[in-house]
Order: C-alpha cells, then sequence, then structure tokens
DNA sequence: AAGTGGTCTAGACCACTGC
DNA sequence: CAGTGGTCTAGACCACTTA
C-alpha cells in the first residue's frame, strides 16, 4: 500500500525520524562510524533535508550523534562524566590538573557578575581563563572574575603575560580563607570565543555552572564555566561511574 | 556604500539578528510583553521567517523568550533558581510540599536504571510520579525507581491508586537508612509525557536530574527528574539568590 | 576540487488558542 | 472563526575539511 499507521496521531516526522535513527544507531552503528550524508538520509526516508536536520540535530543534543562540518556525522561515545562537586573545598588552581590556565587580563565584569561580586559595574576586574581537559578533549571554558579587593598586593606591572600571569593571580588568591561556595547549572548557548575552544559552532548548547566562592563573608570571586553540553554529564558527589541515558 | 562592514566576517544572519532582538528586548521591552508575530518580525528584519525563527529559537533556549503556539510569543521573566542540593540528607517524600506525588505503578525500569539498581534489566519495580512545582509553575517531571528489594514489606494489592498509592510507596521507603547520595546533571529532550506535565512540546529542552539514594551499601532507589530547561536554573547549596544572564 | 554540514529563502499547510 | 506558532518542502548558496 505505501502509507503506514501514522494517520489517526499526527506525530511530527521529524519525530518519529528521531526515534527510528536512535534505534538503527542502537543495533547498526558502532561508536565513531560515519553515518550517511544529509542528503542521502534524507532521500533515504523521503523527507526534506531539513527534516533530516531537525532529527539529527535532537540526537545530536542528547549526545548520540556528532557532527563536524567539512566531515560528517558520526555517532558519539557516551557522555563523560565530569565531576563539579563542591565537596572538594579549595580554591581554584590548587594542585589541578583538570584546568589549564590560558590567560589573565583586566576588564569590567558583565553586570550580572558585578551584581554578585558586588562590586560597581563599571569595576575592572582581573579575569582569569582557563580550559577543562578531559581525556584530551576540552571539555569547559572558565572565566574566573577576581576583583583587586580579594587580591590586594597583587601587582600586574611587572608580572609576564600568558599561562604564567595566571598562574600568578591564582596564587595570589590562594592566600584567602576559603569560606565555602555555592553553585549554579542553567542551560545556555555558547559565546563565539568559548565556541572556538570548545571546538563547536557559536550558539552550540552549553551548560553554565556559576560558581560563587566565599571568603570573610564576601564573595571574593566568581567563575563561570560553559560545558560541551553534548558531550558532558556534570556530576556531584561520588557518582562518577554515573551512567545514563534517554 | 549600502553594505555595511560585515563582509569581513560573515557573522549568520540568525546570530546578528538574535542579538539585536536580545538587545530591544533590553531596552524596549518589560517581561510578559507580546513581541510582534513570526511573520511581521521577519518582514520588519528583511529575512525569511525560517531565519528569523532560528534566533527566536536561541533566546528561547537561553529563557529570554516563552513560545506557546496559538498565543504569541512573550517576554519570559528570570529564570527561578531551583534548589536541587544533596545536603538535604532525607529520602523523597518527607515534609516536601515542593513535590507534588501522582501515582505510583509497577513497571520494568529502562536498562539505564537497572544498571544503577544492579538488577535484572527485566525486573519489576515500583515508579512513583512525581511533579514539582514552584510559584504555581510546573518545573520538573519525575519518576522515582523503587525495586522490591528495597521495601520488601510493601503490599500494594490491597492499597488504592492515584496520590494515595504514591505515598504509601513513598512512606515504606522511608523506614530505610539513608546512607548518602549521587547526582548527575546532563541536556536531555523532553518525552512526550513529560513534556504534556511541564506544558512544553515533545523534545523540549530539559535538565535531566539523575539521583542515586544509597542505603546499607547498594542503590536503594533511583530517580530520573526532568526539569525545564528554558525557566529553572538549578542551584546547589545556599545559592538560591543567584542571579546570572548570559 | 569534491564532498560535507551550515545557512537561507519563499512558500505551503497544520495544530492550537482564543474570541 | 481568525491569528498564532509548529512542521515541511525543494531548492540555492556558503564555509569548511580533506585529499
Amino acid at each position: 500500500m505505501g502509507t503506514t499507521q501514522l494517520e489517526s496521531v499526527p506525530e511530527p516526522k521529524y519525530w518519529h525520524l528521531k526515534t527510528v535513527i536512535g534505534e538503527a544507531l542502537d543495533s547498526d552503528f558502532a561508536v565513531g562510524e560515519i553515518l550517511p550524508n544529509e542528503r542521502e538520509l534524507a532521500a533515504r526516508f523521503g523527507v526534506a533535508r531539513a527534516t533530516l536536520r531537525q532529527a539529527l540535530e535532537q540526537l545530536e543534543l542528547e549526545g548520540r550523534l556528532q557532527r563536524r562540518r567539512g566531515v560528517g556525522t558520526t555517532v558519539a561515545p557516551p557522555r563523560v562524566g565530569v565531576d563539579v562537586s563542591t565537596t572538594q573545598h579549595t580554591w581554584p588552581g590548587v594542585a589541578e590538573e583538570t584546568w589549564q590556565s590560558m590567560d589573565a587580563s583586566s576588564a569590567v565584569a558583565p553586570p550580572a557578575v558585578a551584581r554578585l561580586l558586588d562590586i560597581e559595574p563599571d569595576e575592572q576586574v582581573h579575569v582569569v581563563r582557563r580550559l577543562r581537559v578531559t581525556q584530551e578533549q576540552p571539555v569547559a571554558a572558565e572565566l574566573l572574575y577576581i576583583p583587586s579587593g580579594s587580591v590586594p598586593e597583587l601587582n600586574v606591572t611587572d608580572t609576564p603575560t600568558g599561562p604564567a600571569r595566571a598562574r600568578v593571580v591564582l596564587r595570589e588568591l590562594q592566600r584567602l580563607a576559603l569560606d565555602g561556595q555555592d553553585r549554579a547549572v542553567e542551560l545556555g548557548s555558547a559565546r563565539a570565543d568559548d565556541a572556538k575552544e570548545l571546538d563547536r559552532l557559536p550558539g552550540a548548547p552549553v551548560l553554565v555552572v556559576t560558581t560563587r566562592y566565599l571568603s570573610e563573608g564576601r564573595t571574593a570571586a566568581v567563575s563561570v564555566a560553559t560545558y560541551r553540553a553534548d558531550t558532558c554529564r556534570l556530576t556531584f558527589g561520588d557518582s562518577g561511574d554515573l551512567v545514563m541515558a534517554s
């Protein structure tokens, strides 16, 4: 006949497609394998390419696929569990190999960050840029905002640039007593610069982790870390081996 | 002239649009205000509706807009901070008004959940369905999986249905000693049933929080809670007043 | 240079909401 | 019923990677 059973419930085509392809991924494909290109897949399923792309987009959002321009669409490995637990009560940069210091500079903090730090919107702060690398892959880009009030003795005029300067700022911060920290997670889209470092296109979905470092009753520093939402699962506590699938 | 300065860097139109509209939201619109409809906006900016929609999609993803079919596009209020901290070491359902029990049933757990519970893939478990309501709005739908081994004395044959039955199961669970819990957050898309309860369309982006409840060295229960990613900011610790914007 | 995914268009129809 | 956002099409061109 030709038409199947989906007249009664007009489930969107892309939703149905997503299910079909998802099942095919489980049974017929291995991690890292390359799928047929979009034009061929669309033809094979008898839909427009835009519709096929809507299905692929969802699968990529769920971490099942990975698409790279000029290369192709591949089956993604399971998401990596990234520990962001707050139990380790230390300042950033203390004996950590997970984060890689990039550089440090001075700039005015974004309004939302200035509010968290309880400083004037136009006040200059130190900004340390770091990159989190797990299993050779960049998973997060961080901006750490430190008001000069938190590191009064820091003199940046005679310090070098690049990673060395970042380490100087972090070392100065570590002289403070850390009373506690706060964390919040929300969905965002990657800014152009973050996207570049994470090897994604601008606007890619990211998990934004905002951390407030508290010292002597004040917010001594604020970190805004953007994690690749497609490849990361953020874990809290000792659940590093937690594995989920939708 | 006529053409502007964007020849060198061919920034996508929808990206530029998103910025322009985002700025307009800050300056010219109040929370809850209705935007012009998509066809008019597209005409006003001189782009196809699909392109305009790509920009709106991103803004919705970032929690700046809310779109409802048949109604229109409105300016969204700031995201609500939802506490998901693990510090409150209690079983679910203990003196909580934030969660609303819906019902309970028996079913086989999804493979990933069965793995977490360390049970056979085809083993029946109790499934409690709950809804988290904040400020009169549903923000999360939860499925709580409890293997019969965790509640050996529970006899469900003589219990009622609906919310009453859910409470019976929860009460039985609370008799166990809770040793600790684990949490993980990742991006997902809403299943059809969750979407319905969260007043969203299927496939809407959600933050999936997976919690493992530990008792006597075993995983006594697993909760999979899907939070609306557009309206929620998950907070850990005492950071309920944390406010961020991109 | 060939092949991939990313962007964009101009149109059509559908599903839902509210009057 | 009119008006909204949601889905879908068929096509074009662009940006990027690889060989």
